[in-house]
DNA sequence: AAAATAGTGTCTATAAGACACTATCAT
DNA sequence: ATGATAGTGTCTTATAGACACTATTTT
């Protein structure tokens, strides 16, 4: 790292920092994963994880080695999300944040990083609605990540990347119920999976139902890794007149 | 501004710029507003106009204002694209630049800028499948542009940023043609366009065709300011088997 | 057998594309 | 009248949602 630098130029200083919405469906509720910070300024407060970018360090790369000293996760779904820049949005300074959105495939406990005093998995509509203090513009942030999750799943593969690498069409039914609040009719879900083109592939194998009861599930595999435009979009559950 | 300052971190130094990628169409064309360059790095080259942010200014605010000094239009619809910050992407340092996409309703005669040589409008679509030099990774931020714009028509009201404030539903079905290099059934695209929701707004005037023949069309206007997401998509003109 | 979940069949409403047709203008 | 563009009618095909039904498992 740079330790002392003469600064000549007649352009302001600039710190660019990532910032990391990280979802994950778990207990029946849409979850973001964020810190409470240790220092100022908001001390206490909760923030998305999220750190400086280093000097040789691309922005997606400082957002996965965030990811990965705050979760320990590495194998992840990440992407852009925007660039948060307004003057005195962080009051050390002029910070720009790239903010990134995270999926994980499963809950995944947190553990807290050195400028964090706790990491947790917060559910995001009910955090969203109510007035629990945010750090920085991160409500704002989050809002938009949530807004993003929500369209993205509607025309990409990125249900997927909610669940484990095998799953059931009833686990992929349920991030869709979850992250929409909405409900879908078990069967036409079913059809609109198998006839959708390049979403998921059947495995041949079953996976027993994990109330003990019931038919057991043909489990299926993304068709292909990372997320991926469809051809049709998935529509959210909209009633019928007829 | 800053004249001369200390910069003591052990963060590095980054440089913040904005690029636009300003869209139009012209001549049943897409074109995209870019500048040659007159200084180096890529002195002579094709480039996006952009520029340095402002220490007190915000991120969009400078899109705003670079768009000005470029073309001198001010009512524009604009949007952050993404941020480019890999390192090495600019040969005199670590500059991170925040892409914006700008839609310009009209043909604008751009005028040359402190910054480049001269401004010209340029098919985006010849552009980037051929191999004429573009700055930067400014090549690359443009094909992004292209798609976000392409993206935007189906699912928002983007259409109506492209012709003047009344239009002809004609006009607004060569914005669709040219962005998306397919034709439409008029009688059809009329029907679907009349019958979304918070799109358009019928005047009650008309206008004649600018061949000069013909029934004049019915003029609209877009029903709010800016761009707002539709309830069904706008889809893009597929062969159908019957 | 009963209960629970997985998966299929089928009807209806809606909407898109194809294309024939009507409407209104200039020459 | 002719030719051009604007706009409507209508047929076909595809698909989403509703919901009844079958299939396969555990208790």
């Amino acid at each position: 790292m740079v330790d002392r630098v003469t600064y000549t130029s007649e352009f302001p200083i600039f710190y660019v920092t990532v910032d990391i919405a990280i979802f994950t469906v778990r207990d029946d509720e849409l979850c973001v994963l964020l810190v409470r910070r240790k220092g100022e300024p908001f001390r206490g407060a909760l923030a998305l994880p999220g750190g400086f970018v280093a000097p040789e360090e691309g922005l997606m790369d400082a957002a996965r080695r965030e990811l990965g000293e705050e979760t320990g996760v590495t194998d992840v779904v990440l992407e852009q999300l925007a660039t948060y820049g307004e003057p005195g949005r962080d009051p050390r300074g002029r910070v720009v944040s790239v903010a990134h959105v995270a999926v994980l495939p499963r809950q995944v406990e947190p553990r807290a990083g050195s400028d964090a005093s706790e990491a947790l998995w917060v559910p995001v509509v009910p955090l969203l609605a109510g007035r629990r203090q945010v750090a920085f513009d991160h409500r704002r942030i989050l809002a938009d990540a949530l807004e993003r999750v929500r369209a993205k799943l509607e025309y990409t593969t990125l249900a997927t990347a909610f669940v484990a690498e095998e799953f059931t069409l009833s686990e992929l039914r349920h991030v869709y119920e979850v992250v929409w609040g909405a409900d879908f009719d078990a069967g036409n879900f079913q059809r609109k999976m198998r006839r959708t083109e390049d979403f998921i592939v059947e495995t041949g194998r079953t996976k027993p139902s994990p109330v003990g009861r019931g038919r057991p599930a043909a489990t299926f595999v993304a068709r292909s890794p990372g997320v991926h435009p469809l051809g049709s979009p998935i529509t959210r559950a909209q009633p019928q007149r007829g």
